[in-house]
DNA sequence: TAGTGGTCTAGACCACACA
DNA sequence: GTGTGGTCTAGACCACTAC
């Protein structure tokens, strides 16, 4: 087959431009995982069998699967293969890292109290923000995250009914709301705003916090499909929380070798 | 020259595993951008050009432009070139957006008033940050921006000395000490922290704020060549100040028709 | 030894922009 | 037209891993 051909066969028979080939096999690949058909850490097929499958070019599959690695959905072992990244890998791209694991990664005690777990009839504001309509039933979870019996965290979040129908039957204690609508889909979207606000009283009750401390208040939504899935407010004592984040641009020798890890700013840290 | 030959006569008489030719290309070209030979809006050579100076083949000059505009270094426009760019775009990267420009964005007017503007010896703990041994001099500016003559950031920035040498002959009136410093060279690594806190009596009377009111503290250090140059404390009223932001994965269709321009966390908005 | 990813080549066709 | 970027091919060599 000539590169004449490939192009004449591949798409120019089509209307307009057809989208190219190392982005179709790519949206291929995603839907795969976003389908659940390839779950994290299997292995994703080598450039070799998507050249026999689907008859590109090894320099097409590669640029597809390169850029999926770029993008975080796969991760390639030069020798051994190309395999679904995992989950936790996948969605520090979306998350404002769980709580549970950041505080794992300092090395303390995770707990979390739930306070109230139901469905109930949506506020008019929260409604709007989730695209259903004023009045209907949302699933609904309020909680406290604690580290090492300190209280960190109040997350108050809203759900839609319908994407998660067994959200009341959660336990929300050593899973997070988070993790758990990770785990039903990956999120494809997410919103985050950032304010300082004086707490209410329960707030500053629950917080366990002084009189005069400001809250730091993360509200953050989240889509699946273009459609918003979840909505949540997260309270953090202003005295013993902030939110972190270093940026590098890519493409340069690393600078900072004594600290390896740095992460994107979209990864809050601490 | 065969394929084998490439590789031969271009680095396999090295020691160890030398870097690949779009990699070196990429590290020229970024080279070329902070020393100043090619600034914003500059034509970059062209694929056919760099195949001829450097005797790469065309993919492989084609992979160095394609990731360095994936990386925002550069813009191509098939059928016109590769340009250099613009600083705005490339200083997204790296910054919480210039306030000024926010303001402008918005449709407002901004202005600054700068109170403080003078080379003094530094407090050990921004030293510390800044690496420079204590006592030692550095710049220091203090400045209020208003919009629409409503004061929403106070901004406590210290600068090395050695960095920028006309620092106390600027006005900081129009061009913000941020967007100044983006002009000397460009940054290459920015760390933020955001915390909620209540100001002090100072920061309390500047920013018009009540008596009980909180404040949204972004602290950032920023890095050139490796070294940290400047760190600012950014203050802003909680009741008139946020920091929001939308990330949607590479890689996927186009979710959200109805708002075009998606930015990702690390452009902090509004 | 066979399979994997990482890189590179020397061509090619196409759509587009600009003169 | 000419030049540009965007894509694609059908090979190739290499380093590495796993068996």
């Amino acid at each position: 087959m000539t590169a004449a051909n490939a192009q004449g066969c591949g798409y120019s028979h089509m209307t307009s431009t057809p989208k190219p080939r190392y982005q179709q096999l790519k949206e291929q690949i995603i839907s795969r995982i976003s389908s659940g058909d390839l779950r994290p850490l299997d292995r994703v097929p080598s450039e070799h069998e998507l050249v026999g499958s689907t008859g590109v070019s090894r320099m097409t599959a590669n640029r597809a699967l390169r850029e999926l690695t770029d993008e975080g959905y796969v991760e390639r072992v030069a020798g051994v293969g190309t395999f679904v990244a995992d989950l936790k890998a996948a969605s520090h791209l979306l998350e404002v890292r769980n709580i549970a694991d950041e505080i794992q990664m300092r090395g303390h005690e995770h707990r979390a109290s739930v306070i109230d777990l139901e469905s109930r009839p949506v506020a008019p504001d929260i409604a709007d923000l989730l695209h259903v309509s004023a009045g209907s039933r949302v699933n609904h979870v309020f909680l406290v995250h604690f580290e090492n019996d300190i209280p960190i965290q109040v997350e108050d979040r809203y759900v839609t009914i319908d994407f998660a129908n067994d959200f009341l039957d959660q336990n929300f204690q050593n899973v997070t709301p988070s993790a758990y609508l990770s785990l039903i889909a990956p999120l494809q979207e997410a919103e985050h705003v950032v304010r300082a606000k004086m707490p209410g009283a329960r707030i500053r009750r629950l917080l366990k916090m002084r009189a005069k401390e400001p809250c730091l208040v993360v509200t953050r939504r989240t889509w699946v499909s273009a459609r918003p899935v979840s909505f949540a407010r997260l309270f953090h004592p202003g005295s013993r929380f902030e939110l972190a984040g270093r940026y590098r641009p890519p493409g340069i020798a690393n600078s900072h070798p004594q600290d390896s890890n740095i992460v994107e700013l979209r990864n809050f840290d601490r």
